[in-house]
DNA sequence: GAATTACGTCAGCGAGTTTGACATAAAAAT
DNA sequence: ATTTTTATGTCAAACTCGCTGACGTAATTC
C-alpha cells in the first residue's frame, strides 16, 4: 500500500464515508473469513459451495433439500451437483422422510462431520478472537447491525435477537 | 422453513452456539448484501468481480494495478480479464504513472462513476438502514468486531479504528 | 383421477477463479 | 553499462459454481 488515500479526504459528507467504510469492512472480513477454509477444501477437491452444504447440513441434521435450497438461494441443479458429489463420496447421508416419503432428509456421516469440524474450527476461532477482543457490548452491537443488513425477517428469526420488537 | 431446529437445542456449550451464529450471520448478511447489485450487473453483462473493481477504483482514484491486486487477493490473470473488459468498454481509464512510468494508474470514467453509484447506492442504503435502526453504540460495536475478523492490520488500518492499541 | 410437490437429471452456457509459462518496459541495483 | 528486479500484460488450459430450460418420477394432496 503506497499512495492510497480514500477519495474525499476532507469528508464533504460524513455519512457517505461512514457507509462506504461499512461496505468495505464487509468485503475484507468476508474475504478473510472464507480464505482459510478454501485452502482445506482444495485438499478434498471441493469448493466453497461444498462447505456451505456441509455446514448447514451439520447445523440442521435431517433438513430437507428444499430448506437447504431456501437457505443457499441457488437452483436445485447447482445444489445437486455439489450435494450429489458429497453423497457419493460418503460425506452426507440421505434418508427417506417418514412423514413425507418424497423428502430426502440430509445428515452428515462421521466422515462428513469430521470435515465439517475441521472447516468450521477456523471460522469459530476467528469469531472467538474477534468477540473476545471486542467485548460483550460490542458483540451485541455487531449482532444488531448484521441482522439489520439481512433482507428478510425469516432469516433474522433464525437468531434469538431482541430488537425493540419484542413488546 | 418447517421443522428446522439448530442442533444442540439444550445448549450443551453456549460458546459454540454463539460462534456458529456468528458464522451464519456472516453468510446471510453477505448473501443479501451482494444479491441486488448482482441483478444490476447482469444488465451490463458484468459479474461481481466487475463490481469489486469498479468499487475500489472509484474509492481510490489513481490506484495502481498492484494495489488493486493486493486488495482483491486474486491473480493478475483473473483481474486482467475483468479490468481489460472494463477499460475496453469505457468504464475505467488507465493513465501511465508520472513518477513510475511502469504503473497504469486507474480511474473511473463518467460512465464508470455512474455505474459505480448505481451499484453502491443499494449497499449504502442497506447500511444506512441497518446503522440507523441499530444506533450509534451498536455501530461502534459492529466496527470493532468486524475489524477483529480481518486477518491483517494492514487492512484494519484502512479504517480509523480506535482500539486500545493506540497507546 | 388430476394436480401439485419434492426431488433428480440431462444438456448447455458463462463468469470467475486458478496454475504455469512467457513477454515487455521501466526502474533499481551493481 | 549491464544486470536484476518490478509492474504489467498475455496465452493456454483447467476447474468451480452459478444459470436457464426441459423433462422425469414418486408421493402427496385436491
Amino acid at each position: 500500500m503506497d499512495t492510497l488515500a480514500p477519495k474525499g479526504g476532507e469528508t464533504p459528507f460524513l455519512k457517505d464515508e461512514e457507509l462506504r467504510q461499512g461496505i468495505e469492512m464487509m468485503f475484507y472480513a468476508y474475504r478473510d473469513f472464507t480464505a482459510e477454509p478454501d485452502v482445506i477444501l482444495t485438499r478434498f477437491g471441493f469448493g466453497r459451495a461444498h462447505h456451505r452444504v456441509i455446514y448447514f447440513v451439520g447445523r440442521y441434521p435431517g433438513m430437507t433439500v428444499s430448506s437447504l435450497l431456501g437457505i443457499l438461494q441457488i437452483t436445485k441443479q447447482s445444489l445437486n451437483r455439489v450435494l450429489g458429489q458429497l453423497v457419493r463420496e460418503g460425506f452426507i447421508l440421505q434418508k427417506t422422510g417418514v412423514e413425507d416419503r418424497r423428502q430426502r432428509l440430509l445428515e452428515l456421516t462421521d466422515k462428513g462431520r469430521s470435515l465439517e469440524m475441521e472447516l468450521t474450527a477456523n471460522q469459530r476461532e476467528r469469531f472467538a478472537r474477534a468477540y473476545r477482543d471486542a467485548g460483550d457490548d460490542a458483540v451485541a452491537g455487531f449482532r444488531k447491525v448484521i441482522l439489520g443488513l439481512m433482507t428478510s425477517d425469516e432469516d433474522r428469526d433464525r437468531f434469538d435477537y431482541d430488537d425493540d420488537a419484542g413488546g
